[in-house]
DNA sequence: GCGTGACGTCGAAGCGCTTCGACGGGCGAA
DNA sequence: TTCGCCCGTCGAAGCGCTTCGACGTCACGC
């Protein structure tokens, strides 16, 4: 293994300079830096990071702790991630994963053991049970969501209530007087997600504001569930011409189910969806949709992170507003 | 900070006894251990896992290189992923995530630097660029999936080559004659990314072994997709009466068009996929498939890298046999 | 009764890097 | 010309842990 001190030998310097000329914590002159460089690339010398996080007392590891648990839309975790990955190696770091199975401990022992310099954690509820933890740990975190009391800590996400106001705002427009909410599966409300919930308060906030007759539903995943919800719906809301989806899985399957019951999408229901664009385009129907900006949120989390580990402050909230993309699926009431 | 010669102190010890202790690498007296595990727990000592890792030279840290690219099925990569960390974690090691983007010089830098002690590398082509590094490298790594060339590499992952076979075998078992295998998106294969050629080999040697006569289709995603290659198949094979998919998001919207093109399943016509039992099961008509282990496969190749670590000789190639599952998508010939 | 191990513990020497204080030389200001 | 300062570099002191060799003690076998 070469190490720092064969780069100094052989760039005629010392270890520290050898150390200076990579961090740029002190004025090196161009002339050393280039032997430095020069040196290093020839016997292909790389810092070790245990010795590093050692003496710097900075890993430059993040963690990343992602949720696995029923009613996740799966593609939009791994976008996140992914999207969390990229923006790290921007900024020099690297990504541990953790699952939300470990719980407390693991981000405790993370955090504790140095592993790494900061957490972000996804699928915040509104009364998540590491909240305390996350306060009280030494290290920096972003929350991908937000619990009902956020004081002393840094989240962000889509507005979601926004999202939902959009969505039925949009309708309104469009002159539809009676509409629906399909949501996630039961459960996620049993858990009081975050996001689920807050779509369910703009969604409701915005229609009585216009005056709209509105229900919410829930629905579970897969075709059967949509098709009973379709029915329902049409059971029980005849005057029905407005849809807003927030189930990424059931939107397809729905829109097949209202068709297959003889209303066409969009001369005799309107559908919109909370979900992300590939997905709103990549249906029969392209879907009118507010977009999941996962990408951007994991890009956002990241810079928030890096802003707090130099330093800085950072807004305790940041909620990234709502953009609709109108597509085939909606039209004006009376077309 | 509470450090090792903090806990030594409390426990009336030295510092080295704390360690070993801790590691069980020397003998240890029952009272003296027990003293050592109150002081940590007192004191809520954690190890620097940075000074761990500088002293020890092991991180307990692996690499896991996901795919990202066009054509991968989401979930499996993200069930697998979960499954990797699960495992490592009960060996006591956690999982630092990289983006098959970085390529080799992300391979390289995590390795050279220490970060890592091992790796696992997923979505490996017949001539994957970065086997030349792997084997180069002085750490241990396990492919997922399988080159044209294994050899000085360990590698694991399902027989797709047997996976293709027994659902012919099913297939002519029920007395079907004439069958078709709808594949991947033809850049999978460009890719000549090893398990989806496999597949081909397998179904097509079957088909020959039993005299059937196949076809193959490789298939892009979507529902427009599908419906084009059911038109088709059924156009250029009037007589085919099976059909294995091995494509995901496909294998719903194919059996739809089939049925819309007046085809009962399995009445007209038999299905079996190769895919994820959880969609298999969850088709309108569930679907005959052999399963797609993935969490078994994370969790194997996780184990031959601790044994690997450990000092351990394991087999080079490692292929899980296929398990096919009849569920109702599937009946013979002439029912 | 003494040599021989095994057992349990300690001290010291690093692991490879960062960082702090110091120091020599050059230069502008007085 | 001299003082002071900044620039560029060096040496040394850790960062917190593991591991190696050494040492005292005790039990056992002859």
């Amino acid at each position: 293994m070469v190490k720092i001190t064969d780069v100094a030998k052989r760039a005629g310097v010392s270890a520290s300079t050898v150390s200076y000329a990579l961090s740029g914590k002190r004025p090196i002159s161009e002339e050393t830096r280039l032997r430095v460089e020069a040196a290093i690339r020839e016997l292909g010398y790389r810092p070790h990071a245990g010795a590093r996080a050692l003496a710097s007392s900075k890993s430059n590891v993040l963690a990343l702790v992602v949720p696995l648990r029923a009613g996740m839309h799966v593609p939009v975790v791994m976008q996140f991630a992914v999207s969390v990955v990229t923006t790290a190696r921007k900024h020099d770091h690297d990504v541990l994963l953790l699952t939300q199975e470990e719980g407390d401990e693991g981000l405790r022992r993370v955090a504790d053991t140095a592993l790494v310099d900061a957490l972000i954690v996804m699928d915040v509820q509104l009364d998540d049970p590491r909240l305390p933890l996350l306060r009280s740990l030494e290290r920096p975190s972003v929350m991908i969501g937000f619990p009902s009391d956020a004081a002393g800590l840094t989240c962000i996400d889509l507005d979601f209530r926004a999202a939902g106001e959009v969505c039925v705002d949009h309708l309104a427009r469009l002159g539809h007087r009676v509409v629906a909410l399909v949501g996630s599966p039961p459960e996620v409300y049993v858990r009081r997600t975050a996001f689920a919930q807050r779509v369910v308060q703009g969604f409701t906030a915005a229609a009585d504001r216009s005056g709209l007759a509105s229900t919410v539903h829930p629905c579970e995943t897969g075709p059967g569930a949509a098709r009973r919800v379709a029915e329902r719906l049409l059971r029980e809301q005849p005057a029905l011409t407005g849809v807003v989806v927030h189930n990424e899985p059931v939107l397809e399957p729905l829109i097949d189910a209202f068709e297959q019951l003889g209303l066409r999408v969009p001369g005799d229901l309107s559908v919109t969806a909370i979900c992300p664009d590939e997905l709103a385009e990549s249906v029969r129907v392209p879907v009118t949709s507010v977009a999941l900006p996962s990408a951007e949120v994991g890009e956002r989390a990241v810079e928030l992170l890096m802003r707090r580990l130099g330093g800085d402050d950072v807004p305790e909230a940041t909620l990234l507003p709502p953009r609709l993309t109108e597509r085939a699926s909606t039209a004006p009431r009376d077309a």
